[in-house]
DNA sequence: GAAACGTATACCTATATGGGAATATGTCAA
DNA sequence: TTGACATATTCCCATATAGGTATACGTTTC
């Protein structure tokens, strides 16, 4: 068997660091074609052609405006990656911590003591806008 | 160009749903090649396969035992995912929120009034590990 | 040493990808 | 109608994938 499509699902499609980068333009409004063709400075027909997988998985939405074809980002199929690697999230602080602590003793058995330290990789949790 | 190794990046590797399940499996320890084969009933070559990808953007550690070899979850990877999907959470929220009003009307229009209503789809802020 | 076990690699196939070039389809303007 | 514009599709290619089968490699046990 080869490799799974890309329009199986929404891993599958975001694989494409294009095709990211397209749904990173859209998340700030709806765009034509040419507009994403221009910012990304891709060919046409491969821009379409993400476009296409991105909308089989029902990543973008499209809306007719005379001769223009308008994309729309629709982020609802991103929500199962973000549950799963979520799940994940807890594990990678936890290593940090440890890390912090490891650092805290190398720092203590050079010099006799400092004021603050740490990684700075602890998960925020403010919720900042996609753009 | 065809499509990019999976072994370009965690979103690559992470895309095929048999690594997924390799990940979910080793997020509760360490494991060796045949503990995997035998949970997720695949043949151990394609096993070995998935987790030669998996070590080689850093997903997976190993460590000798005997004869055996025990593979261990970094997550630290799956970092870069979750950051750019997280983006992204405030707009389905806001897209769930804009469904909440639509059901609202709906039911004020239809009857005189109700207590609660909701889709339940607000982004959850508590922080359960994988498993 | 030989045999059994645990794992990794080599080889094969079918598949479909991302990109490029050319062209088809569809819409507006003169 | 003719042409300009906007987008989608088709054909081509090089690439590498997931899976299967067979086998090589390394370790333990006898």
């Amino acid at each position: 068997m080869a490799r799974a499509a890309t329009t199986t699902d929404a891993f599958n499609a975001v694989a494409e660091p294009r095709r990211r980068e397209i749904l990173d333009l859209l998340a700030r409004g709806e765009l034509a074609v040419n507009d994403i063709v221009e910012r990304l400075c891709v060919a046409q027909p491969l821009v379409s052609k993400h476009l296409r997988v991105l909308r089989e998985v029902g990543l973008v939405d499209v809306r007719d405006e005379g001769r223009r074809r308008l994309y729309r980002l629709n982020p609802v199929p991103l929500k199962p990656i973000h549950d799963w690697v979520r799940a994940f999230e807890q594990l990678w602080s936890e290593r940090f911590d440890r890390m912090d602590v490891v650092l805290a003793q190398l720092m203590e058995e050079e010099s006799d003591g400092f004021g603050e330290h740490g990684t700075g990789h602890r998960p925020q949790r403010d919720g900042d806008a996609a753009g």
